[in-house]
DNA sequence: AACAGACTTGACCAACCAGTCAAGATTGTT
DNA sequence: AACAATCTTGACTGGTTGGTCAAGTCTGTT
């Protein structure tokens, strides 16, 4: 593990101290990701970072103190995701939006997901709260669009929490699984895969919710009828 | 944490040293779970299965042997609702049994799909040669079903690979997510939840692939066409 | 130049952990 | 009953880990 360069000595006192922390924070991203909780030693950060041991605990004061402020961390980009379930959209365009992020997140902070995976894996003991503040809000504000959708006709009867869960646990796979994914792949996704599962993902999560036929491949889709416009019988879930 | 209960004292020899180390397995598998590799200790493990630390020693070389004994375990369990994904079956009796097979383990079997997701996540150093060969093996025989199945007209031409993908990780999910799940929904899912998950996610995936209209509740559905059947538009991945 | 506060770091320590061991208890066999 | 093999277990150990600390260095200010 080679350390992750060093673009410091430039800036105030406050920036070079944000960027310090930047390392730490991302250095730890990576071997709590890697090892788990319990099997990350500060050392092994100290080394991937590329400064002292004794230097990490002056900017954090514990490892379960570092460990909370990387989880913190993945939580708030994870937010930023979820905004791009747009609840104006039309359900074509905000599903497609939320997944192809999502799917890009997969990509992009693998680490990160892993790190919330196993937080949550192992009971969340950290961020309980915001699994009961936050994410419950966000969560019941979506399955109330979706709800909305169905009592419109524009989409499938289907209970949306399942339909949510499904997106999540289907996206962070792409992350968390990443190994076993290159593993049975012989070697990492390249670009034109990266595009292939995030469309086939896509298309079976609108056809499933009903929204199968002609398909919105943009944005502009069917933006019109606000009732009864779904076609299908499917008699499933309860749903106002 | 309450000792695993210890219904010893009867059977021969062999059985009696199956059964302690089946309690051990048991305890060891849920101490992996909620900890991690990293964070468990044997110690821990010998309070939930009620033994002195020193008798798993016993039985168990070393921590690691242990846990190389639980992720086997547990990947033997996995195949064997492998092979529920009948590849005689029609493709609506086959994703359907698969995935209620799914869901059923990550309802009994939590703590066994947590360990495998820990192992995977931290890049499967135990268990690399499964994944090369068992799994890999087991994977391109699926996905050459279900390519059969998109050759007949019988879905939709979507990659086997990445549905594959999408299954397995929706219904780990349950399991490995379950705490966050249980958070959010305040409490365990009860019977009916549990059968209306396993109804959504057969209802989105199987409307996915483009079985989506009548659908087959049970058995015995749409057998007879065998080519050219498939409706849909749709062009997406590459099949032959 | 002199001073103060912020930062750096090698050396150190108490706590904990996987694994050992030897002495004893239990069980099957003759 | 006598013996051997299997099993049990409290006490111990060497190595590792999170965290500390005091002696330094660097940097901005007057």
């Amino acid at each position: 593990m080679p350390p992750s360069d060093g673009a410091e000595k430039t800036g105030t006192r406050a920036e070079m101290r944000e960027e310090i922390e930047r390392t730490i924070l991302d250095a730890a991203e990576r071997v709590f990701a890697e090892a788990g909780f319990g099997g990350a030693t500060m050392q092994a950060i100290a080394e991937v970072s590329g400064l002292p041991k004794a230097n990490l605990h002056y900017y954090f004061a514990s490892k379960e103190g570092l460990y909370r402020r990387v989880v913190e961390r993945i939580f708030t980009i994870w937010l930023g995701a979820a905004d791009s379930f747009e609840t104006s959209a039309s359900p074509e365009v905000a599903l497609r939006q939320y997944i192809t992020r999502k799917m890009a997140l997969s990509r992009s902070h693998r680490h990160g997901s892993k790190v919330w995976a196993s937080e949550v894996m192992h009971g969340a003991p950290i961020i309980q709260d915001y699994l009961e503040t936050t994410l419950r809000d966000w969560t019941d504000s979506r399955i109330a669009v979706i709800r909305r959708w169905i009592s419109a006709g524009q989409i499938a009867p289907i209970e949306p929490r399942w339909l949510l869960y499904m997106i999540w646990a289907t996206t962070q796979h792409y992350a968390d699984f990443a190994h076993q994914i290159e593993t049975l792949n012989q070697g990492p996704l390249d670009d034109a895969q990266w595009q292939q599962a995030t469309d086939t993902v896509c298309g079976i999560i609108l056809r499933g919710v009903g929204l199968g036929t002609a398909a919105a491949q943009t944005q502009g889709a069917s933006q019109g009828a606000s009732q009864g416009a779904f076609p299908g019988p499917l008699p499933q879930a309860g749903a106002a």
